[in-house]
DNA sequence: AGTTTTGTTGATTTTATAGTCAAAAAAGAT
DNA sequence: ATCTTTTTTGACTATAAAATCAACAAAACT
């Protein structure tokens, strides 16, 4: 039986294989959800049997939650990225955060995708993925949201409020690519829509929480 | 045989039941999306066997598409607004509608949350959805934006990307709920909230894209 | 080289769910 | 009250996907 989960010391074969089972589930579940990917179309894409998949992972949701762990590696880059950024200012950790999480959704669109799937339906999945993804991080930006708002610095909303606005609004335009194909014919999903896109919410949406001087 | 999709003239018995089955699959795909809620699920919470589902409709996909056309009138509800006030500048009209998203997104988190789900998926049902549902006022709302980008009351980005973000980050406090609970303890849904909420959308996401007085 | 452990697979079983159908029940017409 | 049509249902079929298993292959170990 293999060790599913706890990864033995040196990389074997097995652990080889079972990182790139994950790799192919983690890029289809978050582009199509759990139900709509089966295992076998998971098996196809890595190349191998489905009754291999079933050898590494005791059943698909012990697969999908092995695979979101890779996100919770990504998040937990940022985390050391704001450790390096503890001097700066609440708000300047706030910028430095979302152009965090605007160039890892580029690079994972998995990311966005699986919070809002999840997020939406609530449920055992969602709690699993606060306790082990997300839930530390987001409480620090929170936190961050709240100190900025104490300085005076950020317009006085729901800290959390602010959070998750700034978060779907920043990751509406990456996740709905393909709505924004069919409707408007416009692929934002190019070097240009890119760059737009990143002055759009640093300077736009976030900036629109941001107290003017006038205000001051 | 019924006759499903086109009503006949006076509403009977079985119009009657098939608005309740809408109303519940509305409620419950919104909430789930397509393929995690089934019939039989349907059926139960309607109060009904899952033949008479397939009486009423002929096929889960069809049962999808008819309660979709619930949001389609609430969105024409919408657009009749927009039409009464044409004469308003480009900025204020997109004022009134976000304001009426907001209003309508809370009475049915329906709305923001399927336009969620099929916009990542992609595929037949999203296209069904901007033509039927969604396409007309969201290119309506593009076109704004734009109008209000060369009055130079709007910072100058794709105008696709602020209505998507608008909508986005307006409605992820509201999609989000179950998220939020969970990870802050912060239920959104109450009449502080929603009201907390209206304001942050009117007075930081939107006016985020405002430009100042500074930059005229 | 031989033995054991780990990894892989085709074939099969199980389960969940969409969809059908003939018969019963209810509603409506005369 | 009887007949006709509409609506509802329980029981069934078909299908797709998850999960299992026994046999086989490859790696690792002695």
């Amino acid at each position: 039986m293999a060790a599913a989960g706890t990864a033995t010391v040196s990389a074997g074969k097995g652990e080889r294989t079972a990182a790139r089972i994950r790799e192919v589930a983690l890029d289809q579940f978050s582009r199509l959800g759990f139900e709509r990917v089966t295992m076998s179309d998971i098996a196809e894409a890595a190349g191998l049997s489905q009754a291999t998949l079933h050898y590494h992972f005791q059943d698909k949701d012990q697969l999908w939650r092995s695979a979101m762990l890779g996100l919770g590696e990504v998040i937990a880059e940022e985390e050391r990225m704001l450790d390096a950024a503890q001097d700066a200012s609440p708000l300047a950790q706030l910028r430095i955060a979302m152009r965090f999480f605007l160039r890892i959704s580029w690079k994972h669109p998995a990311l966005g995708r699986v919070v809002a799937l999840e997020g939406m339906a609530g449920g055992e999945r969602l709690a699993w993925l606060d306790e082990h993804v997300l839930g530390h991080r987001n409480r620090r930006l929170a936190a961050l949201a709240s100190a900025a708002i104490e300085a005076g610095v950020l317009k006085p909303f729901p800290p959390e409020m602010i959070v998750i606005t700034l978060q779907a609004g920043a990751a509406g335009v990456i996740n709905l690519a393909p709505l924004m194909r069919d409707t408007f014919g416009f692929d934002p999903d190019t070097a240009e829509g890119r760059a737009a896109h990143e002055s759009l919410v640093l300077d736009a949406l976030l900036s629109g929480f941001v107290k003017s001087e006038r205000d001051i």
